[in-house]
DNA sequence: GGCCCGCATGTGACCGGTCACCATCCTGGG
DNA sequence: CCCAGGATGGTGACCGGTCACATGCGGGCC
């Protein structure tokens, strides 16, 4: 079932056919009507590596990620999927492993095989090195956490300044009384020095209300790295603020602060990021900077498809800054013993 | 770049190239050597589109399911990925909105324009719905509930006994003293009259034990879903022990309870469903039972990789039955008063 | 030494679209 | 009445692989 065998039955050339498919307007309405019904009646679909191969078009983009299933990254998935698909465009995933350099090459040849747009989730060390290594001239747009300073007017990059996000947190917590707020971490990427820009966010409103800084926790992403390193916390009583650099981490805290029969807010505040879809449901809820990857994934997707099919460059955007949701995991500092 | 300019560089026919790369054995070393050579140094890939059209072949699955997000089917879309990945295929999702006949198609038709083979989801009603109405001869793997009755042996589903897993939840429940046990569900495929196989086998243990069988509470996947219908439960002081179609439903009943002052596992004992990655963290933790859907992506591969290479035909596979584990949310029934 | 055969390799068609370019037909202006 | 030029539509090459088949060559066997 080709165009060829659609214009037979219709009585056309195969190029007019393909001047029907594809909307061209130099067609007679007539014509035009004549080759759809045939096309309809034959259940016509064109083939897709077909016209990959002719036009050099592929009318797909490939997420390339080092994780589907956490919370900001699945979310942000959706939100890529959900404007490909009004804009009919198929989305393929490609995870790449770990950071080392092989894996990274791997995962960049398997994204570019594919041959469409490239949406690169540069949240971790693993994404930002695929980034970095990408070859010139690809068509890629990436998520990436809020750039240091004011990033190269090319970089076709997308965030959400949750370092400023961070130290309203962090503010918040001070406001509150406690004398300082300590920094369950997420990993951080190693080109931002000193942290994330959660980091650096947390940091900075320490040192603005010259509050002490302690030293970050390192844990993970996962409710289960949370917990390890929540547990180091708990045991310190000297803690009484924490701000976690996601949900899970938040969550495993949680769970270590209970186990080490510390209340939550009473003796220890604690303060999530994502406001992932358990956060507003655990006991106490969690409060949690409300992060939009739904958006963010559109919005990459937005400016790709822009740049795949408009030829625009494609330069930094910034999102809204995601807002502090205050519910009952954070209250007053205990009077001073 | 194609595999002429390779065969010029080489001094060889393009065909020799092409038996090259696909590891054809009649090709003398000296020979393979050279245009391997040549391959490496002038960085030469295969055109995926041209192979794609030529071969009729394409070297990728495409996940077809309703949600990408939810824990089950995130983590069953890793499998698949992990598994494509080390049989170097592509791995493409597309979402099936809703149940509508022509979300359905359309879905479908994205599915099938893409070439490979297809994994439908087909937990709930759309992905059912895609199932069902997929076209004969497409290469398909579904991952479905466990079926009533013996499948047909042409079937080519995967699944874990997951009712008779419910059924050792609810016994565990019962052997605590509980006098009945209530069930909050997820969305059943409407085939199975009567709500999902969990709920089979749920209601399945109540009546070997002579209990009650309550209303099954309608909810939905999500914490929100599960803490909106688990109020009613929770204002019911009739209510001591419930069942959760998953984790997400669980967390949002403990919270629910929570709200109502009622203690769990002291007042109410819960069981989620899942082993979600946070139902060990929360307090108390999930006595839940453990899901390992991560690997039926992996089988769900591996059975249609098995299919499209080899062309063996796929019948029904069930794995393992899930196993119950018990944490801190369930406890015995309090004594009557 | 001639013949047959299997290995190694080359040749050209073909997959199903798109692209550049050409052929008609029709209309209107000079 | 003729010709320019736009509107329609057709022709054949081409994208980069694979496939079926042809060809050259060397060795074993009689």
């Amino acid at each position: 079932m080709s165009i060829r065998d659609v214009a037979n039955a219709a009585g056309v050339s195969h190029q007019t056919v393909s001047r029907v498919i594809n909307g061209h307007p130099r067609v007679r309405p007539a014509t035009r009507a004549r080759v759809e019904a045939v096309i309809a009646e034959l259940g016509f679909r064109r083939s897709v590596a077909a016209h990959a191969l002719a036009s050099g078009r592929t009318r797909s983009v490939t997420v390339l990620t080092a994780n589907t299933t956490h919370y900001g990254r699945a979310a942000l998935l959706r939100g890529v999927e959900e404007a490909a698909r009004a804009a009919s465009y198929a989305v393929g995933i490609c995870v790449v492993e770990s950071e080392e350099p092989r894996a990274v090459r791997d995962a960049l040849d398997r994204a570019t095989d594919a041959g469409g747009g490239l949406i690169v989730i540069a949240y971790d060390e693993p994404g930002l090195r695929a980034l970095e290594q990408a070859p010139a001239g690809l068509p890629l747009v990436a998520a990436v956490e809020t750039p240091a300073a004011a990033p190269p007017a090319a970089s076709p990059w997308v965030w959400t300044d949750d370092r400023r996000a961070a130290r309203e947190a962090t503010e918040h917590l001070l406001g509150l009384g406690h004398r300082t707020v300590h920094y369950l971490a997420i990993p951080s990427t190693t080109r931002s020095r000193g942290g994330s820009q959660r980091a650096a966010g947390w940091r900075e409103a320490l040192t603005r209300a010259s509050a002490a800084v302690p030293e970050p926790v390192a844990a993970g992403w996962t409710p289960a790295e949370g917990y390890a390193a929540g547990r180091r916390l708990a045991a310190d009583p000297g803690v009484t603020a924490v701000l976690c650099g996601n949900d899970d981490l938040a969550l495993g805290l949680l769970r270590a602060l209970h186990e080490a029969g510390r209340r939550v807010p009473e003796d220890v505040s604690v303060v999530g990021f994502d406001d992932a879809p358990h956060a507003a449901y655990l006991a106490p809820a969690l409060t949690t900077v409300r992060q939009d990857f739904h958006e963010v994934g559109r919005v990459c997707f937005g400016r790709l498809h822009g740049l795949i099919e408009g030829g625009a460059p494609v330069g930094p955007h910034a999102l809204a800054t995601p807002r502090l949701t205050v519910r009952e995991s954070t209250g007053p500092a205990a009077p001073p013993a």
